[in-house]
DNA sequence: ATAAAAACTGAATGGTAATTCAAAAAATAT
DNA sequence: ATATTTTTTGAATTACCATTCAGTTTTTAT
């Protein structure tokens, strides 16, 4: 990616989370980046555009890292544990588009709906890992729909978390408190 | 409140949650109610004014209802309980306006700061029981701010799972997955 | 029935926003 | 050095949108 492109990528990405989608202008990104409004048309067919890349972008960054760090382990809950654990790692190092995420998956517009499938899609993988656990009986039996949204809904908490606790969250820490309720749940006996 | 009043406010809070703010427009929301976009500002000063009307009854749906529940038992894993069949309560029956919340949560302007204040507050109050019950050793030790967020935290779960899964989901059977995983976790022993 | 207050109307105002495009500048190839 | 392609510019276009207000209709009180 051109050097021109990813900054006006990263100063959108900045901007939708701190303001919105709606009420961050072009003119904002282009002024903030240094560039004339065409500038940006030139990279980007619309601002919708900048949006679609920025969302596949933030859940490839979850997927890859399901993907990878959940084959390391023969035991599922500690696939489940590594989910946990990365999940806290990403709203860690990654904020801005996991806020963007989370404010954007609500809604029925266009822009929503393209959140919504993706999300939907790590969600499934997540249910896809437990019901095969519930299944080894290595995971306690219970509804997997259920237990993946609660696992997902750990970004939710841990990004308001970080916002209203501290810029610098202890990770580990957040880490051992949801290994301690949440994971402790799904173990057997 | 006035019958068009009424009827301007749930429009608006149907189509917040739809569109979002700034994509709904005092247009589409009188043209929706049937009125002239004047009878809009009669009843309100402006289109921010309907929204922080709209997060000051949500939240007020939240507090009370756990001042009230809260308040029924002296257990303090009893009191946990009932916020967390609350929360899911509330998002069954009152979906529309906990999305606004969920997307208008995050971000800098000032609606989105309004929102966090009032969120804040709620889980201000949920830490608050944590860390009695803690103290009096009906919960398990941890971090009283964590705890509270997994706790607010499955609201957004609640939320997910519903417009994933099923408009009339089960409320008891979500509650008592809840309660097999991160309530139990909160126990002592 | 009349006066006063409340509720409603919709055209006009002022502003902002996304997108286009013809021309200029910069980079690259010949 | 010249031609060609890529990148950048910013004014112009088109559209929409929140808010105002002077005037009208409806409701309520006397």
């Amino acid at each position: 990616m051109n050097k021109t492109k990813r900054k006006i990528f990263e100063t959108s990405m900045k901007l939708f989370a701190e303001k919105g989608y709606d009420a961050t202008s072009v003119e904002e990104i282009t002024a903030t980046v240094g560039v004339a409004k065409g500038t940006l048309y030139y990279h980007f067919a619309s601002k919708e555009e900048i949006f679609n890349f920025l969302i596949e972008e933030g859940i490839k960054l979850l997927q890859n890292s399901i993907d990878i760090k959940t084959a390391k382990h023969k035991n599922y809950i500690d696939k489940i544990k590594s989910i946990v654990l990365i999940q806290i790692k990403i709203v860690a190092k990654y904020e801005d588009i996991i806020t963007i995420i989370l404010s954007q998956f609500w809604g029925k517009e266009e822009r929503n709906k393209k959140c919504q499938s993706l999300v939907y899609k790590y969600i499934g993988q997540i249910e896809k890992i437990v019901q095969e656990g519930i299944e080894k009986g290595e995971i306690k039996k219970g509804d997997p729909r259920a237990i993946a949204s609660e696992i997902y809904g750990l970004i939710c908490s841990t990004l308001v978390y970080k916002k209203r606790e501290a810029p610098n969250m202890d990770i580990m820490k957040l880490y051992h408190e949801y290994e301690n309720t949440l994971i402790k749940g799904l173990k057997i006996k």
